[in-house]
DNA sequence: TGGAAGATCGGCT
DNA sequence: GCCGATCTTCCAA
């Protein structure tokens, strides 16, 4: 429901911006695996890495729509979360996945995660990507992706 | 080897 | 709106 995109190594917003280090290592190879990294010391932020061959790119997932059996309304205990059954914020798509640093580098072709092309896409709003004001003349770029007139986008 | 900052979140004022 | 939690990562020295 919201993405951000990283487009390094040119891309001052990106880890990859900074070369390739232990951290952001799975986004120089190929397309199609997982980047988890932890934030702050708490939260695991999901990535899919993305970019043609060599190019070190990724998404993150910034807020999910939760199917049948994922109960983040328990996690969270908040009524307007068990309502709507959506994890919002980065943070919190880790969490509501279960997908931690373990998990980094999973081949997203292999499953169990799956990821498959919508049959019919949403209006789709773009705008500055959150926390990245560091980023100097990326900071401004407008790579952060939602469905539009959904109200349950991580906000700010 | 040390230290500062970080692609955040939730609770409190 | 502000603040604390919590610890990895990266660069400088």
């Amino acid at each position: 429901m919201e993405t951000e995109a990283y487009r390094g190594p040119e891309d001052l917003a990106a880890h990859s911006s900074r070369g390739r280090t232990a951290r952001s290592a799975v986004m120089f190879g190929p397309p199609g695996f997982l980047y988890v990294y932890l934030i702050y010391g708490l939260h695991h932020c999901l990535n899919v890495v993305a970019g043609p061959g060599e190019k070190p790119e990724a998404v993150l997932i910034r807020a999910l729509e939760l199917d049948e059996g994922l109960d983040l309304a328990r996690a969270r205990r908040g009524a307007a979360a068990a309502a709507h059954r959506l994890a919002s914020g980065p943070g919190n798509v880790g969490r509501a996945l279960g997908v931690d640093r373990r998990h980094n580098g999973l081949d997203l072709l292999a499953g169990p995660v799956r990821i498959e092309p919508v049959a019919r896409w949403p209006r789709v709003a773009r705008g500055p990507r959150v926390g990245v004001g560091y980023a100097g003349p990326w900071a401004a770029r407008p790579m952060r992706f939602w469905i539009a007139d959904d109200p349950h986008v991580s906000r700010r």
